[in-house]
Order: C-alpha cells, then structure tokens, then sequence
DNA sequence: GTTAATGCAAACGGTTTGCAGGGGT
DNA sequence: ACCCCTGCAAACCGTTTGCATTAAC
C-alpha cells in the first residue's frame, strides 16, 4: 500500500472517511481514489480502469465502477450524468458548472459565482423545491475554434 | 395516411420539410411525429414506440430510433441528454431549460428568459466559442413536495 | 477468524447496425 | 421502376449482478 503522490492529508482523511462510513480501505480503493485526485480531465470508469492497469493488472473493471459509486455516495467524487454518453466523475467538489466541447468532446469546469447567486425568478419556484442548479455551456473549446478557421 | 389530430398546417409543414431533405414521408414517420407532437412529456423512444403500438402493432423500436435521429437532424425534435438516463425527445424547440425532480423523476420545462439573456462573464468567454446554454433545475417538484410533508 | 470486497463471467438495458424484403416517390 | 425505408435479428457498449475466492480488519 503506497502513498507516493498523495499527500499524508488526503490519505489520513480518505481512512477517515472509509472508517466512518464502515469500509475497508481495500489496495484497489486507495488505488483508484489516487487516480481520481491526479488529473482534472473528467474520466470515465473505463478511463480509471485503463490507467490503473499498469499499476494494478489484475484490477477488473467492475471494481472501479464499484468504488467509484461508492464514492459518488460518500461524497468523495461527484458522477456527472452529461451528455447522456458515459458517466464521468469529477473530484473536483467545489460549485461549479461544465463547458462541454461538441466537437472533441472535452469537459471543462468553469465558474460563474454571479450566476449560481442569482435569485430564481419567483416564478419557478412555484415548481416546487429546487435544490441545485446545473449548467451545461455547449460549443467549441479554443483548440477546436483555432482548428476550425485554419 | 391519415391526418386526424394533427392540423394541416404542421402536416404541410412536416411534408415540406422532408421533401427538402429529401426524404420520404412514410406512414411510420408521420405518426411517429404525430405521437411526438401529441404529449409535452418528453418521452423516450421506447415510450413512442410503446404509445404507437396499437396503431402500428408491426411497428420496429429501430424505426422510432432511426426517425427521431432524423428528426432530430432535420430540427424537428431536440434530442435530450438528461441525467444520463436513456435519451429523451422533446418536441418543445422554444428556449427552455428542465427542471427534473430528484423523486419521480419528472421533467418539466422551465423558461428563464432573463437568465438566458444574461452575457456570460468575460472569463467564461476565454473558454471559447459559445453557442448554447442547457439548465438543469434540480429538487422535488410541488406534488412530490406534498407527499414529502404528510 | 469474520466479514466484506474482489475478480470473473455472464446478464442487462438502451441503442445501433447489416441485411433482405417491402413501400413511397 | 427505382431506391429508400422498414422490420427482423443480432451486435454493440457501458454498466450491473451473482457467485466463489481473496484480503482487510
């Protein structure tokens, strides 16, 4: 059970965590949440499993979708249903909403705090209890515009 | 090929339509679009093709898949990608968001014409080219509300 | 040692595809 | 008559599940 690349902080509060909720801190869990933290690029279960083969040959990929649900439960991670293509998981838990390339496909984070203050309209709160609001911007990233007009 | 609940001008309208894109105007696609601008509930595929079987009981699931991706090539429906549930279609093209309630799952289209035209921060404008913007309220709508607080 | 998590394989559900036959233009 | 569209079946892909083995506590 290696720490490298993981600070003593998180890896105290992840065994906290798994404590609290009464699991284990499986080789596999600590495997994937490292992964999880590393990057910020949105990937999927299957991205996950891929990149812990190295690391990890014998993980099958039902293991990964397993921890990773959990951790969507335990607030750990955040799945992301965009797009209705492949769930996708972001350990990125601070509020914020998704730009979301239509032509590579990319997800960014972006962050409009004015927005998310915004007062409903009363209007829409006759809807009912709203409890979260969800952003998705659609178009093209500035790679794929600087592709386009060559 | 009959017309009944469905008024000639968005028939015209439909045939028009198909003639430029140089498509042919079945039987299926007329009732599937029928059954499309019937309902506001945005129903599935399989809920079209469900709704559609005692009028069409040879009727293949493949064929309302196929006719809503035209449909929704040619604009004549707007395919969702909600939640990462199955795909929906939505024959609503106005500017609109969803609101979708975390119990039933109910989807209901909300209209936020101020925050539509709300510009977007200069910031966000850096990410890239922009062309739209998809809302998603989260909550318990006013009916499941009430049966929350019994 | 006890219990839960893993790995394997098979099932699952929604969606897509190849093909031959049938219907619209 | 021509060709596109349909219906059928099978494939597909991401995800989930049942079960025996393995590992954490």
């Amino acid at each position: 059970m290696t720490t490298e690349n993981l600070d003593k902080e998180q890896y105290d509060n992840l065994k906290k965590i798994c404590h609290e909720a009464g699991i284990k801190l499986t080789h596999q869990r600590l495997e994937i949440f490292k992964e999880a933290m590393r990057t910020r690029d949105h990937p999927s279960a299957e991205t996950i499993y891929k990149r812990l083969q190295a690391k990890l040959p014998t993980i099958a990929i039902d293991t990964v979708y397993r921890t990773l649900a959990t951790y969507d439960e335990l607030g750990v991670v955040k799945k992301l249903h965009l797009m209705g293509e492949r769930a996708v998981f972001d350990a990125n838990l601070d509020r914020h909403h998704h730009f979301v390339c239509t032509r590579c496909k990319k997800i960014e984070d972006i962050y409009w705090p004015d927005f998310d203050d915004t007062i409903l309209p009363d209007k829409l709160k006759s809807i009912g209890q709203i409890k979260s609001r969800h952003l998705e911007l659609h178009g093209l990233c500035a790679h794929c515009l600087q592709a386009a007009d060559k």
